[in-house]
RNA sequence: GCGGCGGUCGUCUAGCCUGGUCUAGGACGCCGGCCUCCCAAGCCGGAGAUCCCGGGUUCGAAUCCCGGCCGCCGCACCA
């Protein structure tokens, strides 16, 4: 089976069991949009509940979930940088229909930066200087901008314009103050959301690993720069494959092994935290059902980075078809957003830290004789007052050593100045929070869980799913379906799975062959048969997917047994 | 966005070149029945197709032509 057989396989075996299709078939569909079936939300709550478990619950001292909405106003992306780094002049040739960066366009032919330039100027400069199409030759139409951002707007007034998120940290960093609050001022502190977002790709292909709109998970996690706190690191035990930046720009793809901690000490990776929120994300995907080995953090190198990020790591898993696929970013953002959003806003994100020890400073200061220049300049004192108030020490204590200056024509004698020393007391700092931020796309995930999972036997598919991740836990089938008694018992285990809060399914159509091939194929782990024996001693068999073994165990034990192999 | 190729029941497909015999055939799956105490068994019956959408040519279009949508491949794009 070739990688596009199974990737085909598994969309198709997605459509039919109701995982998931695109989105608006009935009216030929729309790129990059897909639904999700009955089974494929079901996998993807529980997606979902495995990453709150290692992202937030398992982290609960200092990592809190919050939902804030899809849709913000203009100032927010404007403050985010994205409005600007978001949006791309491009220019089409109207002859070869090749696209080109307008800006970037320009710098090559014309060895200017162009950054930054709006699309009528770069559209004059290109007619100006006639540039061609560098491909053919041909005419260039008008620069226009594409913006991955998706605009609408709010209210019946169309200047107020807003625009659907492309990441959810911003709903984190607008409302930061209100959780720092709530959450008694104490940092390092983590917010955490699940929610949609939307880029208005150019050209989204690749099926569910580039979509429109999908559902984002994402921490951002603040910290002191200066006193960052000390990770765990033995939570999550293990070594890290890191692709670093320095071995792509030098053309290598030397993988190396590190544990996160050695990777901070050796300066591969910039900040603890980050390290520790990968150490996370390895942790996190050993439980979808990848080994080590499948897993990679590739750093990215400077022109990759977004413009928010100083140092940024994907974690790539290899799956078949697309080969390595992103399914989270690491991103150390810095103060970059807080800061934005302190100026656009004017709204202080500072944070306040008491000092262990009170600090007292001596700082050296300039002191003016404003008694002595009024005395010798009168009514022109004040004049002097101002030229003379913005002297650095070293300056001032020039002009006391030469004797005096002079300023404005007026002859200043040295005795008008003189330094001081001040002490200064300072009991606590305040700083703008540093951020790093793992971010993970929940449809991606649900496809490296389906690809990893898919397995054929013998012309069956099997979908071994971790137990924790399947839509249904188990299947519960009465062997002979027009035995009444039969289906008596078989239908009380099911409706006990259901009180336990257990997903299952009944079924009692066709061959009992047939209906373990239709569970093992949506990748139900567990299958129990009634059969006569139940009625003599009260025992049903239990049948594993994956291995097809029987185990025979009491029936009023049986949601016990499964909900233990669950936990 | 550009170029190439493609789009027929849920799925895979026959038919398209060479228009009518297509009221669109088959297989698998699905549903009902019979049979069967354990891995897609068998038999009987049934439901299921806007032939991607729109327009054109023609007496007549799944079939030929044009436009659009969607998918795949290449280029470009992908903070």
């Amino acid at each position: 089976m070739s990688s596009s057989d199974k990737y085909e396989k598994i969309v198709d075996l997605a459509a039919r069991r109701g995982f998931f299709w695109p989105s608006y078939e009935i009216y030929g569909g729309l790129a990059g949009f897909y639904d999700l079936g009955p089974l494929g939300a079901l996998l993807k709550e529980n997606i979902r509940k495995l990453w709150l478990d290692y992202f937030v619950l398992k982290h609960q001292d200092m990592v809190v979930l919050i939902e804030t909405p899809v849709i913000a106003p203009e100032v927010v992306f404007r403050a985010s940088g994205h409005l600007e780094s978001f949006t791309d002049p491009i220019v089409t040739c109207s002859k070869c229909g090749k696209i080109y960066r307008a800006d970037h366009l320009l710098e090559d032919v014309l060895g200017v930066k162009f950054e930054g330039s709006g699309p009528e100027e770069l559209t004059s400069i290109i007619r100006g200087r006639g540039v061609k199409c560098p491909s053919c030759g041909g005419e260039l139409e008008d620069v226009r901008t594409f913006n991955l951002l998706f605009q609408t707007n709010v209210g019946p007034y169309k200047h107020d314009v807003a625009y659907l998120r492309p990441e959810a940290a911003q709903g984190m960093f607008t409302s930061f103050k209100r959780v720092f609050t709530s959450m008694r001022y104490s940092l390092p502190l983590g917010i955490a959301q699940v929610g949609r977002v939307a880029r208005n790709e150019i050209s989204p292909r690749q099926g569910m690993v580039r979509l429109r709109e999908f559902t984002i998970m994402e921490v951002e996690f603040f910290f002191d720069p200066e006193e960052p706190g000390e990770p765990d690191f033995s939570r999550f035990p293990g070594k890290l494959r890191i692709l670093t930046a320095e071995a792509r720009s030098r053309g290598l793809d030397e993988v190396i092994e590190v544990k996160p901690e050695e990777a901070v000490a050796e300066g591969i990776i910039m900040n603890k935290w980050l390290a520790y929120w990968m150490s996370v994300a390895q942790a996190f995907a050993r439980e979808l059902g990848l080994s080590d080995d499948e897993v990679l953090f590739e750093e990215k190198l400077p022109e990759e980075r977004a413009h928010y990020s100083r140092q940024t790591f994907d974690q790539l898993v290899s799956i078949s078809r697309w080969g390595w696929v992103e399914i989270s970013g690491h991103a150390y953002r810095t103060d970059y957003d807080l800061s934005r959003h302190m100026r656009f806003s004017g709204e202080d994100m500072t944070v306040y830290k008491e000092l262990k020890k009170p600090v007292e400073t001596v700082t050296r200061k300039v002191v003016i004789n404003q008694e002595l220049l009024k005395e010798l300049f009168g009514a022109d004192a004040p004049k002097i007052t101002q030229a003379l108030k913005n002297l650095r020490v070293d300056e001032a204590e020039k002009i006391i050593k030469e004797g005096g200056t002079i300023i404005e024509g007026f002859k200043i004698p040295s005795e008008a100045l003189r330094i001081e020393e001040v002490k200064e007391i300072a009991r606590g700092r305040r700083f703008v929070p540093h951020v790093v931020e793992p971010s993970f796309g929940a449809e991606r995930l649900l496809l490296v869980v389906l690809d990893k999972a898919y397995t054929e036997e013998s012309g069956r598919v099997v979908l071994k799913l971790p137990p924790k991740l399947a839509p249904y836990k188990l299947a519960v089938f009465p062997l002979i379906p027009k035995e009444e008694s039969l289906k008596t018992i078989a239908k009380k285990i099911y409706n006990d799975a259901i009180k336990a809060g257990l997903t299952a399914i009944y079924d009692e159509n066709g061959s009992i062959g047939r209906r373990y091939a239709r569970v093992d194929e949506i990748g139900v782990p567990y299958a129990i048969t009634i059969d006569y024996q139940t009625i003599e001693d009260n025992t049903a068999t239990i049948r594993f997917r994956d291995t097809k073994e029987q185990i025979r165990i009491k029936t009023d034990e049986i949601i016990k047994w499964i909900l233990n192999k669950l936990s």
